[in-house]
DNA sequence: CTGAAAGCGCTTACAG
DNA sequence: CTGAAAGCGCTTACAG
């Protein structure tokens, strides 16, 4: 592999010159730049970047842990983030956790191996020695969508209290006295709370939560279908079922159209996380819709003030629920 | 920060001691490893991994430049290839080219400077200078999904020949007489080839496909409704259209509920790409399948091969049909 | 405007 | 088993 010093002899320029072609300095000839320009091109050299960071860290990239490529969720936050990312001079790099907190420790790693200015990291688990030491060591962090108990890191994430709360109304409204939930892993924050909001929520009227109304799944579409079995084998299974997560929502459809129930009519569903495709099935589902390009874009801007040596604070944005007609009959002026 | 000279002093040793003890090597006594980890827990010492990467280079990971990560198909490829490259011992790192030939140039050499040991990469362009020298560099790059001419590259992709011919022989028997596609851009090699594949089975038919039959979108929702609202406001629309891909396919979807069209019986809608929720739709939407799995796996494969310094080839995957009913009466046994 | 030279924080033959 | 020293590929004062 080519290196400056190859590049300096093609040249015939010292390794200084050329290096202050990489980097845009203002003062070298024309005509140098293009002889060390063409000189890059015949060799096809790659300054290397380790080197680079080891004299001056690396300012143009950052480093972002998704929790699930496959989620839509995340992806459509991956493109925020790389959007607002881009409008302020960074590049982003995505690794993916696949909801896997070794994954996620791994990738961590080899993005800051290649030292990125900065992290945006969706934490896949509670604890995680690695994601202890990144944030106690300095680094800029923000952390999306989750958050982690006793780190003090800003964090871009979803409020979802007051959604869920009207879901329920809702779905109590529709009359059903026995909704269960679907809910993300009880390690992560959003799994936590929003099955709390739901039981706060059911509290208010009188209804319990108990076991049987309640699954735990790892926010894939797998462990939706799997929950959706369990709750509907039951001798007296819910009528109503709240999913966590979009993925876990297309898992429970899938177990309602393996069983050919009538969605709406023998059984409710209500989905956290809103996909453009949820208006066209029959019915269409009621969903809570996050900000998610909102939550992408506030948290670059976080990290880059971070970055830029300025405070950073947190946000948890608010959600709409969007009431369509999964959970019963249609309700009036639906897009609300 | 604390470097390993300052651990060094710290422990009374050298750095070379301090660095065989970071890295487990055999030769340290039991006492001067202690005192070595005692000296580190002490200063909170974390190796710079800059440091460490330029004295031995990194071969664990693999970069992979996807068209665009909120499409379904490349979110699920992007799984299958990180999974499979960990099956070899790979990361994976991603970069999104959003469908911009400008982004995934830059992508490509941002993954190059951090020294990725090979490249899987979804040509946004067909023209891409950059593209043409890292390959003529003689890096490791298998494509993927799509191939550029002229570009002597292993490609992993799908035959769309077959599975179109048979949706387009599907229509015809269904009685459409003048089928429309929204073909996905014509600089692609994606793009064209379903676009050739539809017009030549519509030929064998005795079927022209007039002007007035085809929109090209950019394989993003956005352009898929702009493609249907301009094919339906014709004098005389077309009864059936085919989405060549699944984002322009919901996009198309989008416009027939906007003006409250029903889909199979007012329009008749098929999509390149299958997708879970196809079939809660109602109705359910024929659609092309690909092995996207397979094909984020072969890439895989055939990358390994050329890192290991064997030879690559190519693979053109083949594709299923699965006809449901959104072209018009359900076809019996509909999975094939 | 350009070059010689020091040095970023590590690792690793080479000695002892 | 441990240390002195060279060097990985860059960048950047410091001269000229």
């Amino acid at each position: 592999m080519a290196t400056i010093k190859d590049v300096a002899r093609a040249a015939g320029l010292s390794t200084a010159t050329v290096s202050r072609v990489l980097n845009d300095h203002p003062s070298v000839t024309a005509a140098t730049r293009a002889a060390v320009q063409d000189a890059i091109q015949r060799l096809d050299y790659h300054p290397n970047s380790a080197a680079r960071t080891l004299r001056s860290a690396d300012v143009s990239t950052l480093g972002l842990v998704v929790g699930d490529v496959v989620n839509p969720f995340f992806s459509e936050l991956a493109r925020a983030v790389e959007n607002e990312a881009r409008a302020h001079g960074y590049y982003v790099v995505i690794g993916n956790a696949d909801e896997d907190p070794d994954r996620q420790d791994e990738y961590l790693s080899i993005l800051l191996d290649r030292r990125v200015a900065g992290l945006l990291l969706c934490p896949t688990a509670e604890v995680s020695p690695l994601v202890a030491d990144v944030v106690r060591g300095g680094r800029p962090v923000v952390f999306v969508d989750r958050e982690i108990d006793g780190l003090d890191v800003p964090v871009v994430r979803s409020d979802s209290r007051l959604p869920v709360t009207a879901l329920v109304d809702h779905l109590v409204r529709l009359g059903h006295r026995d909704p269960a939930i679907i809910s993300g892993p009880t390690g992560l924050s959003t799994g936590r709370e929003r099955l709390a909001a739901f039981r706060d929520a059911l509290a208010t009227h009188g209804i319990g939560l108990p076991e049987s109304r309640v699954r735990v799944g790892d926010f894939q579409m797998d462990s939706g279908v799997a929950a959706m079995r369990s709750l509907l084998d039951q001798p007296e299974p819910p009528t109503a079922v709240f999913a966590a997560d979009n993925l876990m929502a297309l898992g429970a459809l899938r177990c309602v159209h393996e069983r050919g129930l009538r969605l709406g009519t023998d059984i409710a569903l209500a989905s956290f996380d809103d996909l453009p495709w949820f208006e066209y099935v029959e019915p269409p589902i009621t969903a809570i819709r996050q900000q998610t390009e909102r939550i992408g874009r506030t948290a670059v801007r976080e990290l880059v003030a971070l970055l830029d040596g300025r405070p950073a604070r947190s946000h948890a944005l608010p959600c709409t629920l969007v009431t369509r007609a999964s959970c019963g009959e249609p309700v009036p002026g639906g897009e609300g």
